[in-house]
DNA sequence: CCGCATCCTAGGCGATACTG
DNA sequence: CAGTATCGCCTAGGATGCGG
């Protein structure tokens, strides 16, 4: 395997491939893809605080992002998506009309504060992340 | 503001509402956008190990991922976006042919740092993940 | 060798309408 | 109220060819 990109540096590299992982099914990869999405950290975030129904959810989402409202559809998307993978719970009482609570879990629980522990530490990066997009934008006219 | 989904805990939101980040172009949501698509997180990887060349690079990432090789094009695209970001530099040598190194700025080697300790906070529960997926699909049938 | 322009496809996500 | 189906947009990202 030495006529590529052969280095002294690959062979630490595959040692971490272990950890990145490799595949597309890799729970490090999607579980990165979910949180990276448009909705998945602030349905962690308010789900936080305790279960909610889904129209409540949806119209506190909204409010929370200050833009315009997603979708129902998308919603029971992405808590299918975080139900899927053991993050959230979900609780139907009632026929119709439907009663649907939704909270997390245990592990719901933990990814949020390791998801937060990441966004902390971004946001306070602002400030470097700003100014270095505006040194870049000046040096690309 | 005390129509929709009113609570005791939308206080507890607003107030984290600043800290998670409003807009579409907070740096915040960006980041975890970035950290979450198909190559940043693998590019961080190598970069973490030392400068590197574009083309090597590209090999490098192609053999790493296990998949088939990212194209030239798109490489291009997430290594402008993180030297744009103040993650990575980027020092062009020589004309034609163009030599041009890429590698990680401290800020860039701290995102990696903060990154990793979420993925592998995953890693660890990969486990309790593909366990919650097997229960979760023999609901569903 | 590297970057860019062009073209194309798959998937994320919003809007709407319909059922139990 | 919650979920599903259908639609259509838009962006990520893969393939190829050109030019410096």
């Amino acid at each position: 395997m030495e006529s590529g990109g052969s280095r002294p540096t690959i062979a630490a590299l595959e040692a971490e491939m272990v950890v990145h992982g490799k595949g597309r099914d890799d729970p490090a990869r999607e579980v990165m893809g979910l949180l990276g999405d448009r909705w998945s950290t602030l349905i962690l975030l308010v789900l936080a605080t305790g279960p909610w129904r889904h129209a409540e959810l949806r119209r506190t989402l909204a409010m929370l992002s200050a833009e315009q409202a997603l979708s129902q559809r998308v919603l029971t998307l992405k808590l299918r998506t975080l139900e899927r993978d053991g993050f959230v719970w979900r609780r139907v009482s009632g026929d119709v009309p439907p009663k649907v609570t939704y909270g997390l879990t245990p592990l719901g629980t933990d990814l949020h504060t390791e998801a937060r522990r990441l966004i902390d530490w971004i946001n306070s990066r602002s400030p470097a992340i700003r100014e270095a997009r505006a040194v870049f934008d000046r040096g690309q006219d």
